[in-house]
DNA sequence: CATTGTGAACTCATTCACAGCG
DNA sequence: CGCTGTGAATGAGTTCACAATG
């Protein structure tokens, strides 16, 4: 077994792979623009976060900096590749072809980085057959189980409407899909062997709006 | 000054707010189905939350349920909404107008909870002019200032690719838009009277992609 | 000698457990 | 009697501070 890719000893923070990812990004970033060392300090204030944090956070997974000098930034990317388990494709299928689905059929953020959409599924007649983006047909509902299989999809993304998304979940997990990127705004009930993220961009807004309105009638909490 | 929007004593965590929205959406859905009393118990296990989270985060802000029996649905829906300060309209701004942005325009479920898009920005010449939506027109990026002013934006919504979201929340800061919700993939630095959520999907991906690496390698971590 | 790596201290969040009350 | 509201206990995550080291 791959022992490298897990952790040393204590139990990792959720939160910590979270920030793995954007350091990561920032690496990404970083190597673009012909860097070679970054200090924890640096990667630290680029992502808002604080220096020790990013240092306990790489520190889970082992040591990969050098003392006195920093981390080199190619190396240490694919340290992280290897962490989050990207350094690979991952084939998904995406349910729901509206405004939204469609548009992450489309987004190239996904392809780039090894996300790789391969089939999707509607219920909407007019849709099966159709191509909204070449090579990736559409799909009834229905035949979740059978080409799912077919395609060998080990993630599936929900971008239906609330009311059934639980009913696509239960597709999704009867065809043995057991990691689910939910953009719909409801919490799905899953068994424990399913893993889910949800994106929900309306609880975002009303944190917003939350704060606003502290801003307006409260002391400022500044961070 | 309004006292019953504010916390009572003790600092409000962040991550409540989070999960009030949640209650929030999950007492609209009782609403609908004509429930009129909820449980802090019921509430907590539709959430998959703890019940004593629950109270306690609602404690926060006051007493609003009956002891012994629970809370009512319609009331206690009513506190949230002034709580989050959804009990209006919020006039929002789009800023990139690509796949991801032309989606969250159709969205109806903006527009459902009073988050409305009123104008729309982009730099695509094509594009300058246009109606994605009807009533909804999209302007030069280099007129974000006036036209904010002019549509009395108080929320930006930032959907352009990474190298951009930078300039553009810069243009939307210039223009006195102090809450932005950032769907591009980096983490912008913005003033300390503007305040940002992020909708960052790739993270959400690569946190799916470590657990499943984990259930694979791993003794499963359950919760 | 600057920067990593990490136990220890601290801060923040969750859960328990029960008093308070309708 | 049942469920809320909450102080107290526990647990998790963050930051400090410094020893270790290339």
């Amino acid at each position: 077994m791959e022992r490298l890719l897990m952790a040393k000893k204590k139990k990792v923070p959720k939160i910590t792979i979270n920030r793995l990812s954007l350091y990561y990004r920032q690496l990404e970033m970083l190597e673009a623009e012909g860097e070679n060392i970054i200090s924890s300090e640096r990667l630290a204030s680029m992502t808002q976060i604080n220096p020790a944090q990013v240092r306990k956070d790489l520190g889970y997974f082992g040591e990969f900096g050098i003392r006195g000098v920093g981390y080199e930034i190619g190396p240490l990317k694919e340290q992280l590749k290897r962490i989050l388990c990207v350094n690979r494709i991952w084939r998904m299928s995406l349910v729901g072809v509206g405004n939204l689905g469609s548009a992450l059929l489309r987004h190239q953020g996904f392809y780039i980085r090894g996300f790789h959409f391969v089939v999707a599924f509607d219920s909407d007649p007019e849709k099966i057959g159709m191509e909204v983006v070449p090579g990736i047909r559409i799909y009834h509902v229905d035949r979740i189980n059978e080409e799912i299989k077919k395609f060998d999809v080990q993630i599936g993304v929900i971008a239906t409407p609330a009311d059934v998304s639980q009913y696509v979940a239960d597709l999704l997990i009867e065809a043995d899909v057991n990691a689910i990127l939910n953009f719909s705004p409801v919490h799905i009930q899953v068994p424990d062997c399913c893993l889910v993220e949800n994106v929900d961009f309306t609880v975002k807004l009303d944190i917003l709006t939350y704060k606003v309105s502290q801003q307006i009638y409260g002391k400022r909490d500044r961070r």
